[in-house]
DNA sequence: TAACCGATTAGCT
DNA sequence: GCTAATCGGTTAA
């Protein structure tokens, strides 16, 4: 019935799903590791691809909860989100940021580095380390090759203004792992 | 024309 | 060490 691990509801509010999944370990063919970073996106939002209504790039945003949505970000970088909200409300998480786990070998050589900092601090990297493209959108997130696992210790979220957005710059969606190192940049 | 970005380069302290 | 500028493919307003 529900896409979802029992311990998030994808038919919850975005702001709410962004900030349950700081802590969650993220796997693709058992490759990746914890969310430190992500954004929420609505439907009611100058922000968001959603906001002027389906067009074939943004039609998985409109489908049921608990799916990826990729896109291509500046004709060049993968993008990796998470639809929420009940079917066809058009709203998402972009999983911004992750502290590698495991497959960190994998990682390194798809990224063509070593510093661990660097391998997935940024939504386009996280996509790069794990091997996420558009034939990754509309998958549901609860099978394989996604995993996501509950988090084993407890976390302390912050939130701030989202990050290279134009628009509705005000609104605090951007929910992180406080005072991670793997950020993409900082929380202040 | 601008956008949910990243790598590189050039300049600074 | 840092910041600012620039460029790169695609999508859609």
């Amino acid at each position: 019935m529900s896409a979802s691990p029992e311990f998030i509801d994808f038919s919850a509010p975005s702001d709410e799903v962004a900030r349950s999944l700081i802590g969650v370990i993220l796997l693709i063919d058992g490759v990746g590791g914890r969310i430190v970073e992500a954004e929420a996106y609505d439907r009611d939002d100058p922000a968001s691809h959603s906001y002027s209504g389906p067009t074939r790039r943004n039609e998985v945003m409109f489908g049921p909860p608990g799916r990826a949505y990729v896109y291509r970000s500046y004709g060049i970088h993968w993008c990796l989100n998470f639809v929420c909200q009940p079917e066809a409300h058009g709203a998402g998480v972009l999983i911004r940021a992750l502290e590698p786990l495991t497959g960190l070998d994998i990682m390194q050589v798809r990224r063509g580095l070593d510093d661990k900092r660097l391998l997935c601090s940024g939504p386009g990297r996280v996509c790069q380390a794990l091997g996420v493209t558009g034939a990754h959108s509309g998958m549901p997130v609860d099978r394989p090759p996604f995993q996501l696992l509950e988090p084993t210790e407890q976390v302390t979220v912050v939130a701030g203004p989202r990050i290279g957005v134009s628009k509705a710059k005000d609104t605090p969606w951007r929910f992180g792992l406080a005072r991670s190192p793997f950020l993409s940049r900082p929380f202040r």
